[in-house]
Formats: structure tokens, C-alpha cells, sequence
DNA sequence: TCTGTGCGCTAAGTATACCAAGCATCTGCT
DNA sequence: AGCAGATGCTTGGTATACTTAGCGCACAGA
């Protein structure tokens, strides 16, 4: 497999890798350095920025810890965020308030929301 | 392996496949259903949900997206976000959400924060 | 020179996320 | 009764995330 190749093959993953590399770099940390306190593998590491591989979730938030960056916006450099749930009016939605609790069971959670649709009249 | 050993080795996942679980049937969908808006097979689905598998950031989201909560409250559920930046209940919180609501009168809001504190033992 | 220690990378293996096919059960229909 | 279609789950396999061992190169001292 030719260079050009691998990195087709890597697609939008990377622009994550070098992201990274260039965070680590910023920090003045080497691979092995970075990859012991974020306690992977130096080797994976290098596979990682060069865009071989997709880290897992908590891979990914274990390297922003260790880069003192919020794993939110590793996320979004991983292009695991964007999908427009625009923080506006959804956030404030009563029904996605309610689903969203993890105090509710499922029941309670379908009783409220019951509720609520009688009182605005839809359903 | 038994079942018990099975839970102590998905460790923390399994709230989250429960919260999956909890979110699919709030949205009245098989399990059929959500993993093809999801584009995962069921039986992935059936896993992830009995908290055998992590699944994958990607997965994470397609999946957020099929239930049509945001990506990041998936990751919080996932205990993927929870180091630093501890979401700030005001967005999802219910009674925040009721207050705000135009289309409920003052009486049908007390209503339902009645209901609700009663479902979660706060007075 | 040679030896040691750092670097990033390769090779080869293991663990696990994920899929396709199919099973067991239930419910409804005729 | 029997079939049809839905449900969730099991089995067995493939793809890929991740590791351990080790290579080759650079730059230090002795």
C-alpha cells in the first residue's frame, strides 16, 4: 500500500492526527512521554498522529487530559461533536429535559411527558 | 463467564446501555428499528444495551443522533466527559426547562414541578 | 572510536468492536 | 391447529484498535 493510499484510506482522520501531534509538540513532550502519561503505547501513539488509526473514545479523552485539553474539544476535532444539536431551543425543550434525567425512571418519564402533551394540547 | 462477572468486567458501560435502552423504548423503537436508523446491526445494539461492548465514539454518536438527543450527552453518560468539564445541569435541567416553556400557564407549570419533585423525592 | 540513551517507526501478535445468519419465543390471524 | 411477522438473543466470523518486542538513526559523553 502506497503512501497516498494510506492516507485516502485514513480519510478525515488525519487532520485528528496532526492535531495532536502538533498539541504534543506545543507541550514540549515526546511520544513516549505523552503516551505514558496518557498511558497508551508510544508505538500507537505514532500510528494515532500519522492517522492510521481512529483512537477510541477514551483514548481520545485520556490524551486531552494529559494535553490539559478539554475532551470536548478533542471530540470536535475528531469530528464527533458537529451534528447540529445547535444548543439552542433544544437544550430548553421540556421533553428533552425529562428524557434526559437519570433521577426519572422510564415510567415516571413517560407520565410527565403524558402530562405535559394534555397541557399543550398536542398528541 | 458468569453473569455476575460479565457486569463487574462492563464495569461503568452498563448504565449506559441501560441508558440506551431507557432512551430507545421512550421513542417506541425495536431494537430493529434503531439499528438501522443507526446503521449498526441489532444484535450490536442488543450488546451494547446488556452492557457487553463499549461501543465506539462514532457509533456513540450515530446513535445520540437516531434518538435525537445530543452527542454530548451521550459521551456524559458514557463517562466520557466527566474529568473537567462537568455539564452544567441548567441546560437539561426539567424544571428549568418547565419555567421556560410559553406554552404552559403558571398553574400547569406548578403542576408538573409538583409531579416531578415527587417522582425524585425532593420537596 | 565505542557505548549509552533519547527519538520515531515497523512488525507481529492479542483483544475487542462490530457484522451476517439464524434461533426461540410471542402474538395475532385464518 | 398452523402460519406469518415481530421481538430480543446466540453463534461464529471479520475488521480494527491496541500492545510488546525490537529496529535504525541521531546526538551526547568517555
Amino acid at each position: 500500500m502506497s503512501d497516498e493510499e494510506k492516507e485516502v484510506a485514513s480519510g478525515a482522520w488525519r487532520s485528528l492526527g496532526e492535531f495532536i501531534r502538533g498539541q504534543r509538540e506545543l507541550a514540549n513532550l515526546s511520544m513516549r512521554q505523552l503516551a505514558e502519561i496518557a498511558k497508551i503505547s508510544n508505538p500507537y501513539l505514532s500510528q494515532v498522529e500519522r492517522g492510521l488509526y481512529k483512537p477510541s473514545a477514551d483514548v481520545l479523552k485520556s490524551i486531552a487530559n494529559a494535553l490539559h485539553i478539554s475532551a470536548e474539544s478533542m471530540y470536535a476535532q475528531a469530528g464527533l461533536l458537529d451534528d447540529s444539536e445547535t444548543r439552542d431551543e433544544s437544550h430548553h425543550g421540556v421533553e428533552h429535559a425529562v428524557k434526559l434525567d437519570p433521577r426519572l425512571s422510564v415510567d415516571q418519564k413517560e407520565a410527565i411527558i403524558r402530562i405535559y402533551r394534555s397541557f399543550i394540547g398536542r398528541e
